[in-house]
DNA sequence: CCTACCGATCGGTAGG
DNA sequence: CCTACCGATCGGTAGG
């Protein structure tokens, strides 16, 4: 007689994911990142990790929600931090200046994040790609509000606050196809110069003059 | 007895593509854009054009010419249209502004074009990839160079001109991502907008002010 | 964590 | 331009 057992709360392989299945999502986002999400087989990601691809099951459900845990982990932490640079000064200036070394720094540093998350959205099924898309929103919406308020506070003159903000987030995501460590600039210089960028783009006035 | 015969140059079928192979092409494109070249199989191509899949061999030679071709008109179209803008005029400031809305109209009305070319370049094999990583640096060196001549003549001031030409191309290519016709700006308005910004970049006197 | 395997998909070819 | 088909690939399951 067969008794249908669903699975405990206590049951610890299910709550507690060990460093394995963080090992597999740091493999996965790499193979996501070099070859695409279609290109990479479960076998790929499990050889990355010594296992065969079936084992993979042990530890995440399937290839699909690897993606979407991958992608709204990095938007989460691009938000945070963009949340922090923001709080971390009252000047609507300073903020917008900090807010896009945050964007650079996370560009600049998490290359293989912003590659998946910006080139596999039409890879993520239902209902992953919503909660990716209403995050992407909310992080574009920040940066746009906070061009509006130095716009009403005088402190910046744009044309248009949604060019503006667009332009803004596009160049810094552009960094994530071109940066390399020990090039010409660190990510900090990185982050100061596309600040300083930023500030010509609302008409600011930028440190170096 | 079997005997080799070559293509003869006169083989109307190889060297004059009809309506056909266009459609095809098209078909592609949009395939490839909305779904990924990956996801698009020859089957739906050939349906898109009211055929089956195997007879488009009777047209074209493969998928991944085909997405070669593509790519290669692409970056080819949007070189010449750069061109074109650049000789149109001699001052500097007026050069930058007609190259960047060349690159804005095209991201605004090639969206799909846009998509493939920035999305699907780890898709493509040899020899097609080098060929457009060649067009893509001569075109990102076009840019370069013209901000690299409007310093030396004094009329721009930026502390990089790479990253300068990076963030403009960059914010250009975003257009794709979210403009479509009957939205908030005609073609014509962005153009001019993207315009405006880029000249803030470099520090020149925009025209409005 | 493994091997064996299922069911489905796909690019391209054969042969009309 | 078609159907039939080949050979290869792949996500996921079965059953240890």
């Amino acid at each position: 007689m067969k008794v249908e057992r669903p699975h405990q709360p206590g049951d610890a392989s299910a709550e507690l994911p060990d460093d394995r299945v963080a090992a597999i999502r740091v493999a996965a986002l790499r193979l996501f990142a070099t070859q695409g999400y279609r290109a990479t087989t479960m076998a790929d990601i499990g050889a990355a990790v010594g296992i065969r691809g079936p084992s993979l099951y042990k530890h995440v459900s399937g290839k699909q929600v690897l993606l979407a845990e991958i992608m709204v982990g990095t938007m989460d932490a691009l938000i945070a931090a963009h949340t922090e640079a923001v709080d971390s000064v009252d000047d609507t200036r300073e903020q917008l200046r900090r807010a896009v070394e945050a964007h650079v720094r996370y560009h600049a540093r998490r290359r293989f994040e912003a590659f998946v998350g910006n080139r596999e959205i039409g890879s993520l099924e239902q209902p992953g790609r919503d909660r990716i898309l209403r995050r992407r929103s909310a992080y574009e919406r920040g940066f746009r509000e906070l061009i509006e308020r130095g716009v009403d506070e005088g402190v910046f003159t744009v044309r248009s606050a949604r060019l503006v903000s667009y332009s803004i987030l596009d160049m810094g995501m552009g960094v994530a196809n071109w940066f390399h460590d020990g090039g010409e600039f660190s990510v900090d210089q990185l982050a100061y110069q596309y600040g300083d960028l930023a500030l010509r783009l609302v008409a600011a006035a930028t440190a170096g003059g």
